[in-house]
DNA sequence: TCTGGGGTCCTAGGACCC
DNA sequence: TCTGGGGTCCTAGGACCC
C-alpha cells in the first residue's frame, strides 16, 4: 500500500488530501516518522527519521500521532481484497502481502491484466492507492512493487529478472541495510550487477552464511530466511515484547519499576491471549547516551502468569541497572514458548489454579472497562510495590 | 537532527553432555 | 598431565524489516 498510515488518515479527514502529513506524533515528541505523505517526502521527510528532524526539513507539515486501530481495520480490508484474487495470500505486514498466481489464469487472465484488476478493486474498495510488483520470486516482485512506486503496476518477465535488478544500488535489496551497503561500498560493490559478478565463493568467505544469501539475491532468487517458504505459510510467533522510552530519561528506582511491572503485565497478557507459556524472559535498558544492553534469564519451567514474570523481570532490573544512571528506555520480552504450562507448575498447582482464575477476571474486566480499570499493586508507583509480596497477583484485598 | 516499537534471524562464546 | 569431536542450550549483541 502507498504512504499507507497516510492515506487512512486522509480517508477519515479529507482536508489533509495533498498537504504534506507525518504519521508518528507530535513534531517536538521523541519518536520517529512511522509514514510521511508524498508531499512531506519533497522535503527529504522519511519514514524511520526523528520527528524532530521532520519539522526542520518541513516545518510546515502536519504532525499526527496516528490510529493503529484504523491501519489494522483497513489491512484487514486489504487482505480481503487480495483474498478474491488468490487462495495463497501472505501478510507479510500491515500494509504488504505476496500473493501466489499460480494456476488463476484461466479466471483472472495473464498475471498483468489481472494486476489492474486488482490494482482497480483496491481503490474502489478501500479508497486506497497500492503499488504491484510481478515476478517469479517473493523478492523480485518486492523490489518491482517498490520501484513501480506511487500507484504503479511492473512486471518483471520471467528470465529477465537479473537484467532488471542490476542497474539498481545494492540497498534496494531487502535485508540489506545501511552496515551492509557501506561494507560492500568498501569493496567497490554499488549496483547489485557489481554484486552479481562476483564468485559466489568469495562472497562467501567474506560474509558467511549471509554471503550467499546475497549472492542469490543478485540474481533473483528468493535467499536467505526472508523469503523462506511457500506463499501462504505462516508461523508462530517466537516472542513477544514491549517496551517504552521515557518522554525525559530518569533514575527515579520507583517509576521505572512501576513502568517495568505495566510492561511486563502487557507481555503477559498477551502471552495469555495466545495461549503460550515462555521459558526466558528478557530485560532490554537503555541509558542516556543510547547505550544499550540486554539481560535474559530462563526459568526452570514456563509460565504465563503476571506475578511470575514480574518477579523474574524486576530481578533482571535490580541485578543489571546501574542505580543513579538516568534511563532512556525499558523494554521486557519473552520467548522460548510452550504451548503447555511447565510440568513443576503442579507443584503448587492450587495457588497458581487461583492466580489464573483471577488475572481470567482481570482481563475481562480490562476488556469491558479499558487498560486502566484495574491495576495490580505491583504496577502503582510508590509503597504499593511492596505488597506484591503478600498479594501476589494483586488482588483487591479488604481495604482496596 | 538525535535517534519508536514490535518483531526475525544470525553469530559467537561458554557450559554441559556423551 | 594435557586435552577430541559432536551436539544442545543459554546468553548477548547486532543487522535488518515495517
Amino acid at each position: 500500500m502507498d504512504a499507507f498510515f497516510v492515506s487512512v488518515e486522509e480517508l477519515f479527514d479529507p482536508s489533509l488530501k495533498g498537504k504534506a502529513v507525518v504519521v508518528g506524533g507530535p513534531k517536538d515528541a521523541r519518536g520517529v516518522v512511522s509514514a510521511a505523505s508524498y508531499e512531506a517526502r519533497k522535503f527529504g521527510v522519511h519514514s524511520a527519521m526523528p520527528l524532530r528532524t521532520a519539522s526542520q526539513l518541513c516545518p510546515h507539515a502536519i504532525f499526527i500521532e496516528g490510529h493503529p486501530d484504523r491501519y489494522r481495520d483497513y489491512s484487514h480490508k486489504v487482505h480481503a481484497v487480495l483474498q478474491e484474487f488468490s487462495p495463497k495470500v501472505e501478510m507479510a505486514s500491515v500494509d504488504e502481502a505476496y500473493l501466489d498466481l499460480t494456476g488463476t489464469e484461466r479466471l483472472l487472465g495473464p498475471p498483468l491484466k489481472a494486476a489492474h484488476t486488482l490494482h482497480q478493486r483496491m481503490k474502489q474498495r478501500t479508497g486506497l492507492n497500492c503499488s504491484i510488483g510481478i515476478s517469479t520470486s517473493k523478492m523480485v516482485a518486492k523490489v518491482s512493487s517498490d520501484q513501480a512506486k506511487p500507484n504503479g503496476i511492473l512486471w518483471v518477465q520471467p528470465g529477465l529478472e537479473a537484467a532488471f535488478l542490476a542497474p539498481l544500488d545494492v540497498r534496494r535489496l531487502p535485508g540489506v541495510g545501511k552496515v551492509t551497503e557501506e561494507k560492500l561500498q568498501q569493496i567497490g560493490i554499488r549496483k547489485v550487477g557489481d554484486l552479481a559478478r562476483l564468485e559466489e565463493d568469495f562472497l562467501h568467505r567474506r560474509f558467511g552464511k549471509w554471503g550467499l544469501a546475497l549472492a542469490g539475491k543478485s540474481h533473483g532468487a528468493d535467499a536467505g530466511s526472508w523469503f523462506d517458504g511457500e506463499i501462504g505459510s505462516l508461523d508462530e510467533p517466537k516472542s513477544i515484547s514491549h517496551e517504552h522510552t521515557f518522554n525525559e530519561d530518569t533514575a527515579d528506582a520507583q517509576l521505572l519499576e512501576s513502568t517495568l511491572a505495566r510492561l511486563t503485565e502487557k507481555v503477559a497478557r498477551r502471552l495469555r491471549e495466545q495461549g503460550f507459556y515462555a521459558r526466558t524472559v528478557t530485560l532490554k535498558l537503555r541509558y542516556k547516551d543510547f547505550t544499550t544492553l540486554t539481560r535474559a534469564h530462563t526459568l526452570a519451567r514456563s509460565t504465563q502468569l503476571d506475578h511470575e514474570l514480574i518477579t523474574e523481570s524486576r530481578a533482571l532490573f535490580r541485578k543489571n541497572w546501574r542505580a543513579g544512571e538516568k534511563v532512556r528506555l525499558l523494554g521486557v520480552g519473552v520467548s522460548g514458548f510452550d504451548e503447555t504450562e511447565g510440568q513443576l507448575a503442579l507443584i503448587d498447582g492450587d495457588k497458581n489454579e487461583r492466580a489464573r482464575k483471577a488475572l481470567k477476571a482481570i482481563d475481562q474486566i480490562r476488556d469491558k472497562f479499558g487498560e486502566k480499570s484495574v491495576k495490580i499493586a505491583s504496577g502503582l508507583a510508590g509503597d504499593h510495590a511492596e505488597r506484591v509480596h503478600e498479594n501476589p497477583v494483586g488482588l483487591p484485598g479488604k481495604r482496596k
